[in-house]
DNA sequence: TTGAAAGGATATGTATACATATGCAAGATG
DNA sequence: CATCTTGCATATGTATACATATCCTTTCAA
């Protein structure tokens, strides 16, 4: 009885959306849902306010939840406020890593090098950022990245697929950002941080600037 | 019909937290605030929701609510987040602010110089920092902070109240960001505000420790 | 007397019925 | 013919009944 079913439904949602099977502007009704997916309204008005807390729906007249649209400007302010926050663990995770973790930085790094499948380098790269996140010792600030970060997966996920350039220069800022931190030098840390996000954003809005004119 | 019996329950749940009337770790059972409130127990379950997602209330054992205990660890973190994420915004505000906003902040800096009343430092101390938040033009960035700032509300407000000795300093504090930023100085500007939060937190703390050996 | 198991009490999770507001369309009136 | 009004359709908001899991108490046995 643990909430199994609104927490499912929520699962499925982001699933979806972030996955790009929801296109933003789709509606969201609590009826058609709950009968799509053979539960009452309940569970599923609970998942949509979830939704609607993380970002990735919001409502319109009548209170209609949609999924959100995104425009190019937010994108941008989007990724600017991860390479805040992330470029902050980064540098508080400079003066925190364990030994035991800045040699797992090293051999994740070295798995990088030798990995050419855009998806196998995606995770990877997943891990990269998990460690450094996890490394900066602040579970609060740990919290917000996630948070933010639900909302450009949807778009991070193109990183490594449509642009195979992307890979290689990925590659070469990790070294640089790992060095730094194995440096123990925060404020490099952090404005190669801050780059390497701002980086993969310029591939999503070259991405995004061909769809849409 | 606008959800206003949910929104007005979730509003006076917060205002009971921050104001400190309930203090944390006491139950919040459904059916007794339902009660309470004269509502069923559907607005208030949507409320406790909205609460968790938060960080205002957590769930125990048999997945009941309760108003969530702040270890002094758990503060010191969520200062220090907030400490990044306002540094950062300040930082993007020493660029972005236009000659409008940089007048408004002399002006309001100029308020708290002649300004002896808690109460009403409280409030330009309010001032000056959301100024500074619009001004860093990253709308994510500023909700990020508001969302961390929700749980460190209550105990800032103590900040001006219990300790005297603390508005003197923040003045001078907030006269050194200023000059920052009208010098469009970036990342001195993140440094003194990272230094601001966190001083703040020191007043907090020294509470903390009196109440709890 | 103590410990374990079973059952009841009570909490939250879910389903559904009812209330209400909003948007759209149709018709009447100027 | 255009515009305003009215009413209906349908969406979400709220209340309540029922389902289920967890904790606690009680009882029985070793």
């Amino acid at each position: 009885m643990t909430n199994r079913t609104a927490e499912n439904i929520f699962d499925k949602l982001v699933d979806g959306i972030v996955a790009g099977k929801m296109i933003p502007g789709e509606p969201l009704a609590e009826k058609a849902l709950a009968e799509q997916f053979g539960v009452s309204r309940t569970p599923v008005r609970e998942a949509l306010h979830r939704l609607e807390q993380s970002n990735l729906a919001e409502r319109g007249s009548r209170r209609a939840f949609f999924v959100r649209k995104m425009k190019a400007a937010d994108l941008a302010e989007l990724f600017e406020a991860v390479g805040e926050v992330e470029s902050a663990l980064a540098a508080l995770a400079a003066h925190r890593l364990t030994e035991i973790e800045r040699q797992s930085l090293t051999a994740i790094l070295e798995e990088g090098r030798t990995c050419d499948d855009p998806q196998a380098y995606g995770e990877i790269n997943a891990r990269f950022h998990a460690t450094i996140k996890s490394g900066a010792r602040n579970s609060a600030l740990a919290a917000t990245l996630d948070d933010l970060n639900l909302r450009t997966l949807a778009w991070r996920a193109a990183n490594f697929h449509e642009n195979t350039n992307r890979l290689a220069t990925s590659r070469v800022e990790h070294q640089a950002i790992t060095e730094a931190i194995l440096a123990q030098d925060a404020e490099a840390t952090r404005s190669l941080m801050r780059s390497h996000v701002a980086s993969s954003y310029v591939v999503v809005a070259d991405i995004l600037a061909r769809r849409e004119p």
